[in-house]
DNA sequence: GCATCGTGATGATGCGCATTATCAGCACCA
DNA sequence: TGGTGCTGATAATGCGCATCATCACGATGC
C-alpha cells in the first residue's frame, strides 16, 4: 500500500539476515515438513526468530499469484447494504458474516464498486476484484440470473445467501414457503375461512416463496384467499379493501404496513384480532421498535450470515467433495407468537 | 478465486487472438499514449474488441504485484462493528463509507480476522492483508497508540475516523469539545448556574473531548460542576446522585442513561425541564426511537464516513502534496433542539 | 546512397512468493 | 573403492501484469 517502498521487509531479506534461501522461509512459513521436504528445527527458529524481530508480513498479493489462498471471502450485495430502507435487512446478515468470518480468521471484501446498471449493481464489470477473494458470498432480494450463471459455470466458489432458482448456484436460505405455510395452517386450525392477502410484486424468491406458501397452505386448507398486490403507498385504500374483503385474516407482508393497518382496524372500531386477525411475513430487525406484537415470521438473519459464511469456507475447502445435497440449505424460520392472531369471531 | 484454473483468460492469450505482445494489451489497457508508447487508433481497437469478446477482466494480485494500484480501501474496527451494542454507532459510519467508496470505484476491505488481544482487535499480525488496499481507514472508540504509530512511520496511508491524539495520523473527526461547550454555554445563558456531569470512563479522544468542552465551558462561565463518573448499570443511584447534587442542569454522555433519569426525575414529580434540565452529548443512530426529543449532540456519523474515505483517497492521489493543515479536520456538531432545556426555576 | 528520424510496436525484467526438481555432502554397507 | 541412501537445503521456475529500453522498418533529407 505504499508508492516508495525502498526498504519492504521480503522474504528474500529475511533469508539474507538468516544466512538461508528465499525458499527456504518461504517452506518454514509454510509449514510445509511433508515429503521430500526437510529443515531441522534449528534452522527453523532462527528463521522464525528473524521473522519475529523484523516483523515481516507477507505480501497478500504474492501469495495470491503464487496461487495460495487468501483467507478473504468476498461479499457482494445488489443493493446498496447501509442504506437506512435496507438497514434492517442488511444489518444483521452482515453481523452474522462478520462474526463467523472473524472465527475463521477472514477479511470480508466488500465489493462496492460494482457499477449500478438499470438500477441494480453489475458484479462483472472490467475491474472487478472478484479474484482477489477465495470465494463470494451473495446478498440481495434479486439478483441478475445471467450473472449468477456466469459464476456457476465459472469455477468461482459462491454462495448465495437466500434460495435462488438458478441452477448450480448454492445457497444457505431460509424456509419461507413452509414457515408461511405453517402460519396459515395455524390459522385455519383456528377456524378462519376468508383470506385475504397482501403482497408487494417482487421477483425475489424470498419473496415468492413465502407468497406461495400462502397460497398453498390456503388451497389445500380450503380457504378462500383474495390476493391484493400493493406497493405499501396507500394504506387506507388497502385498508378499504380489507374490510370489502370480509376477510377474518390478513396476512401482510411488511410488518410496516400490518402496523398500519392495525392502527386503521382499532380506529375503525375493530378489535384485532377478536374481528380480525393480522399476521406479516416479513420481519424488522430491532425488537421493541413495535407497540403491538404482531403475530409473524422472525428470520433467524444472523445466524443465516454465519451458516452461509461456513458453507462457503467448506467449499473453499473441500471443493466439488461437498455433495450436492449439502450445498443447498433452507432453515427453518420461527413463526412469533404476537397477540394479532386468534379465532376469528371470538371476543378474542 | 479457483483451483483448477486451466482456461483462465489472461493478458497473454488476448495478445495472441489480437496478434499483438502482451505488452501491448498492457499499454492498451492502461490508456498509456504519453510519451514512447504510441499505438495507433487500428490496434488499440482490435485489441479492445477482443477484450471485449473474451470478457477479460485483469487480476488484482498481478496488478498490485506490479505496482498499480488497486483501488481497495481498508477498514480496521477496533471494536467488531455489527454486534447489535455498536449498530447504532457503526451502520452510518458504514453507509457513509459505502456511499463514498461507491462513487470512487472503490471497494472495502474489511480487516475481520484481526485477532482479539485483550478485549481488542490488533491490526498488525503475521497474517494481515493490510497490503492488498491502497489505504486504511480505521474506526473505533479507543485505538492502540501503538499501533498507531507503526501505521504512522510506516508508508502507510491512513485516516482515522475521529481525532486522533498520535502525532502523524490524519483523520476527520467531530468537533466534541466545541459542541459541548456550545451546549454548556447554552445552558449558562439561560440561567444555570450548578451543573452535574455523569461520564463514563474512557480513553477515547472522543468522549475526553466531549468531557473537556464541558469542564471548560463551565469553568469560563463561572458554573458550579460535579464530576461523577459512572458505567450506568445502576441509574437510581446515579439519580440519587443528581438530587443531592442540587444541580439545576444534568449533563450526560449516555442518550440511553439521560433517558432513564429523565424517567426518574418525572417519577418523582420534577418537571423537566423546569426543575431540570437534561441534555445529552451523546446521539442514538435511529430517529424516533425515544419518546422525549432530549436536547443533545447529534454527530453526523454518514458524512464523517463520506469525507474520511474522500481523505483517504486525496491521500493516496497526491500523497505528501496534501499539506498537514488539511490532514487533519474537524466537522461541526449540531445541536438537537430538544425539549429537554431551558431556564431553571420556571415552570417551563 | 547513406545518415536521420518518426512510427509501431516488442522483449526483457521485476514485483514477492510457493513449489518442484535437483544437488552437495556425508555415512554406511558390501 | 564404489555404490546406495539419507539429510539439508537450494536454484529455478512461474503466477499475471506494468514498465522501460530497445528495435525493425519505412520515409525523408541532403
Amino acid at each position: 500500500m505504499s508508492r516508495s517502498d525502498t526498504g519492504r521487509i521480503t522474504q528474500q531479506r529475511i533469508a539474507q539476515l538468516a544466512g538461508v534461501s528465499q525458499s527456504t522461509v518461504s517452506l518454514v512459513l509454510n509449514g510445509r515438513v511433508d515429503g521430500s521436504v526437510r529443515i531441522p528445527q534449528e534452522t527453523r527458529e532462527r528463521i522464525l526468530k528473524v521473522i519475529e524481530e523484523t516483523g515481516y508480513i507477507a505480501d497478500p498479493s504474492a501469495r495470491r499469484l503464487a496461487g495460495a489462498d487468501n483467507h478473504i471471502l468476498g461479499v457482494f450485495t445488489y443493493e446498496p447494504a447501509f442504506p437506512t430502507e435496507s438497514i434492517d435487512f442488511y444489518t444483521p446478515l452482515l453481523a452474522g458474516l462478520e462474526a463467523a468470518a472473524e472465527t475463521l480468521g477472514s477479511d470480508l471484501l466488500l465489493f462496492t464498486s460494482a457499477p449500478v446498471v438499470d438500477g441494480r449493481r453489475q458484479l462483472f464489470h472490467e475491474r472487478n476484484r472478484l479474484r482477489l477473494a477465495d470465494g463470494v458470498l451473495l446478498l440481495g432480494l434479486e439478483m441478475d440470473p445471467d450473472e449468477l450463471a456466469r459464476l456457476a459455470e465459472g469455477d468461482f466458489r459462491v454462495v448465495a445467501v437466500g434460495r435462488r432458482d438458478t441452477p448450480g448456484i448454492p445457497y444457505v436460505g431460509i424456509d419461507y414457503a413452509g414457515a408461511a405455510a405453517a402460519l396459515v395452517d395455524r390459522a385455519a386450525a383456528l377456524g378462519h375461512e376468508r383470506v385475504i392477502l397482501l403482497h408487494r410484486s417482487s421477483l425475489g424468491e424470498s419473496v415468492l416463496d413465502r407468497r406461495r406458501g400462502v397460497v398453498d397452505a390456503a388451497r389445500e386448507a380450503g380457504l378462500s384467499l383474495q390476493n391484493r398486490p400493493t406497493d405499501g403507498i396507500d394504506p387506507d385504500a388497502d385498508w378499504r379493501a380489507v374490510r370489502e374483503s370480509g376477510a377474518t385474516l390478513l396476512v401482510v407482508e411488511e410488518p410496516e404496513l400490518a402496523a398500519a393497518l392495525l392502527e386503521r382496524a382499532t380506529a375503525d372500531g375493530l378489535s384485532v384480532p377478536g374481528d380480525l386477525s393480522i399476521v406479516a411475513l416479513g420481519s424488522v430487525a430491532r425488537p421493541g421498535s413495535e407497540t403491538v406484537e404482531i403475530t409473524r415470521l422472525v428470520p433467524p438473519r444472523a445466524e443465516l450470515g454465519e451458516r452461509a459464511v461456513a458453507l462457503l469456507a467448506r467449499i473453499i475447502a473441500e471443493g466439488d467433495a461437498v455433495p450436492a445435497s449439502e450445498r443447498r440449505v433452507l432453515m427453518d424460520c420461527p413463526i412469533l407468537d404476537g397477540v394479532t392472531l386468534a379465532a376469528p369471531g371470538g371476543d378474542r
